[in-house]
DNA sequence: GTATATTTGCAACACAGTCGCAAATATTAT
DNA sequence: ATAATATTTGCGACTGTGTTGCAAATATAC
C-alpha cells in the first residue's frame, strides 16, 4: 500500500487512524475537512484524533491545509511543492489546487518580502460550467 | 464629519456604533477584527452589535472582509473596488491591502470562471524589513 | 513476551460568529 | 415638539471549529 510507504518515509507510526485518513486523501482530489473525512471513514475515529493526525500530516509535509472563505479547514494531498491557487466552486462546493498556477512571481511594493501565500479563487469549476 | 456622509449616502440609520466604528476604520490603515475594534472604541458596545455593524459595511461596500489564515476576519474600509492582493506581516502581526496588485488578471485552466478571489501573501512588511 | 513511547478517546475548554427577543434609540409623520 | 413606527442594541443562549489534559489503548523497541 501506498499509504504505509509514506508513513514509513515520514517516520510516523503505523496507526489505523492514520493509515485510513490518509488512504481516503490519496484517493480525492478535493480537499476535505475533519467533518467530511469523519463521514468517509469506514472506521470510527474521534474528531480530535482526526484534527491531530491532519496537523501531523501537515507538519510531515504530507498534506496541506487549505482556507476556505466560508467554512473550516480542509486538507488534501500535497503534490506540488510550490505555493499554488485554490480554487472553490460555488456550485458543487469543491476545493481543490490549480497546481499550474504558481504565485512565486506576484511582485510586492518595495520593501516587502513574502514567505508563504493563501490564495483562493472562487467560481465555477470545469464540470458545472 | 465624513463618517455621517458615507452613512447616509448608503442609507443607513446614524447611531453611535456605526459612527464611531465607521470612523475607527477611516483612521486606520490596517485591517482590524472585531475584538480590535472593540478594545478601541472609547463608547461600550456589544460583541454582537460590532458584528452586526461590520456585517452591514460589507453588505453597504463600505467595507470589506480579509481572511486571516489564523485568526478571525478583519475589517477595512474599502477603497479598490477590484480584488486586490491582502499582506500580513509576520513581525508587526498587521493586515493589510495590496491595492496596487489586481487579480483580475489570473489565468484559470480551460472551463473555470472566476467571480471572486481571496489572496493573502504572508511575510514581512516594509517597516519591518 | 515485556518495557517504553506514542497515540487514542473522551471530556472539557476557548473562541468566532450568529440569532431571538425585549428594551432602547432613531426616523417619520403629525 | 410629540407621538407612532421602524430600526438597532444588549443580553443571553447557542452553534461550530479547533485544541488540550489525562487515563486507557496500542504501537514500537528490546
Ligand atoms: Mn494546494
Ligand atoms: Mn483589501
Ligand atoms: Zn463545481
Ligand atoms: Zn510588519
Amino acid at each position: 500500500m501506498k499509504a504505509i510507504s509514506i508513513l514509513e518515509h515520514h517516520q510516523l507510526s503505523r496507526t489505523e487512524s492514520r493509515m485510513e485518513i490518509l488512504e481516503l486523501l490519496l484517493n480525492k482530489n478535493v480537499a476535505l475537512s475533519e467533518k467530511e473525512i469523519k463521514d468517509e471513514l469506514s472506521i470510527k475515529c474521534d474528531r480530535a484524533t482526526i484534527y491531530r493526525t491532519l496537523n501531523t500530516f501537515v507538519k510531515s509535509g504530507i498534506a496541506h491545509s487549505i482556507i476556505n472563505n466560508d467554512g473550516p479547514l480542509k486538507y488534501v494531498i500535497k503534490k506540488a511543492p510550490e505555493d499554488h491557487v485554490h480554487f472553490k466552486c460555488q456550485v458543487c462546493g469543491h476545493i481543490m489546487c490549480l497546481p499550474q498556477i504558481i504565485i512565486d512571481k506576484i511582485e510586492l511594493p518595495d520593501g516587502f518580502t513574502r514567505t508563504e501565500s493563501n490564495f483562493l479563487v472562487i467560481g465555477t469549476c470545469k464540470n458545472c460550467n
